[in-house]
DNA sequence: AATGAATGAGAGTTCATTCAT
DNA sequence: CATGAATGAACTCTCATTCAT
């Protein structure tokens, strides 16, 4: 898989103009539409032209290549998931670390719910793309939120922030996607989240904080 | 997404001759080689031939589409998984809950680990086929497996197992496709299984087992 | 090749108040920049637009198509080189025939040489217009310009000044050509230039001028 | 203008088989038809393909991209082209030089006449591609057959063969192709080439041979 | 007069699949 | 049975040209 540059995932032109905001945010929602209707292999560049409303061309005056269109969803979403992780943790400094991962549980729980066909389309979506890049810069980011939030814990005592911090983001975030890829009801996933929290804690107790 | 007939994608023939399970093996082999080499979108049906030394015309004698490469590359992998879940159950059989635990962490995390690469191909392969079913089929068999073998666990008093079981899966298979999407060293690896089990070790006394 | 009415290869209007100037300007030097830099297949109008520093809609008022930027530079260049050679052969009145050949190496030679890059880029791109009939027209005013030269030098005695002509120029501008397509140093090229005149010398001697 | 790899214009498969072989030469055809009638701008690989009757497919099988079309025609024809002037050459073995230069004249005369139309197409479809290294190998390969036959002449005496042959060799090719950019009738074409060969004569028997 | 966003026909190219040999 | 040449629908992307602002 040859590695693309970043460059050729990017919009191609900031929309300034307030025509041009409204194309570019038709052709997101109906890279979305397309996406969910027809999944990832029936994205066709044309048809999410046709589906926004606009002709193939105009389409590719703001994104440079079919990638695009998906890299910028999964931008999108991972930027207002990583500012919604941010909020959590600005607003638990000081409380316990338990009190903490729970929080982080919710929240990330409640981001990937919203809509939860967009989420599975998206997590299936990064398969396809050169989006370790984006990935990685996002868990970097999310990493050192929830990182500083752990240190700050009002009862934090561990040596090794960064330790805890991978083993309950891992868990959390991972047990969050098995969750989605099973077809749970409402109430195993009730369960699920409230067990979740409850190893979280359990952990914590048992080494110490 | 139009769902497809499961047939489709079963291989054609059970082959039975000893030369056809050869040539079968060998498009095995050279499906899992394109598909690392090239990735899920560099895979073409005449690259898969062409690696596997056999003729286009010839692999279709033996899988209907280009699917069905991928699905029964899935299909083999998940099994392997399936039949060492349950040979790890059947050994825990009257073990300790946290015990039984431990060893499906380790099982599981050897089994995903043992061609990493691959298993990161299978990861996202997935994301491309019609897998639902197959991977339904797959959890309900391992589900059954790990619920017997939490239901008749020494110190089991838990009222419902299928809870404990959901959860105790959902953390763990969760967490190792976690691990696998950050590019963690060894260290970081062995610390976050050890951190895994200590997590279930520590729910589990605490809800009384 | 569907022949275009002349008409449509015409600057659309005559640039006279001096602001036009100024653009139409822009866009001949920005057309010859991408030529030289992009070649013929890289030629787009936008990207000679934007090397302007004007609007494409700014330029589509001056040039009516893609064609007129490439076939007014042609006509540009081409009516300038006939200017040299009628200037030449004004200045050779009564001189011999010879010395006037000379002179019509040494003109036509200088011309094309003058900015060698844009006479390649020029020669090529006439394969892709319907330059026919400006080249028509071009070769018609020039030879009416060295056909009088012939005819009027002092040793003058051929039958057919017109067939002379032919001669001379047809060698003289298809060598200069020739030349121009090897990849020639200077050695080879004064080389050639003065085998050139030797050769128009000894063949009008030989035939008794 | 981004120098492509030469192997990029290379037919894809020698046709071996006798299928193969009529395929080909029909795309061959084809790309001349094609060429002829609608000119460079309207060669379309599609247009190609129907016009071969052929799929579009199959023509890519043979020839990997639309330039390796009129690549592969001009390299048909300078192969023809050269060895005709190399059979010439041999035969012109120990005869004088002039006798030589003027045989070459028809020679080449001869070769690009015989199609007049595909001539002037060829010559057209050469601005537009990667063809130096094709003209430069086809030029060392004509300069050696006739720098041979001028040094092996009765009466060559020239201290520098090269010399003799880069003019000689100039002038007579960049006169054939003036002449067909001219639209000559018949007799200004014979009183033309009669004109050359006269020319060359007089200026070897200036020069002393 | 100038702008440049929008258009959309149409280009080149790929590749899963078939079937005559 | 095996082969691999042939197919052609479908895809991505470009760019000359227009016209509302």
């Amino acid at each position: 898989m040859p590695t693309q540059p970043l460059t050729a995932l990017k919009p191609r032109k900031t929309p300034s103009q307030s025509r041009s905001r409204v194309t570019v945010d038709a052709i997101y929602e109906a890279t979305i539409q397309v996406l969910l209707s027809r999944g990832m292999a029936g994205l066709t560049t044309t048809g999410v032209a046709e589906r926004a409303g606009v002709s193939v061309g105009t389409m590719y005056q703001y994104f440079p290549n079919k990638q695009s269109l998906v890299y910028a969803l999964n931008e999108r979403f991972l930027t207002t998931l990583a500012e919604r992780v941010e909020a959590t943790c600005a607003q638990m400094q000081g409380r316990s670390i338990a009190e903490a991962a729970e929080a982080l549980v919710d929240t990330y729980w409640a981001a990937k719910t919203e809509r939860p066909e967009l989420t599975r389309a998206l997590y299936r979506s990064v398969a396809e793309l050169e989006t370790d890049a984006l990935l990685r810069a996002f868990a970097a980011r999310v990493d050192k939120a929830t990182t500083d939030m752990f240190c700050r814990a009002s009862d934090f005592r561990s040596p090794d922030a960064g330790e805890v911090n991978l083993l309950l983001t891992t868990v959390i975030y991972g047990s969050v996607r098995n969750a989605f890829e099973r077809g749970l009801g409402q109430e195993e996933i009730a369960g699920l989240k409230s067990g979740l929290k409850a190893m979280c804690r359990a952990y914590l107790e048992a080494v110490g904080n």
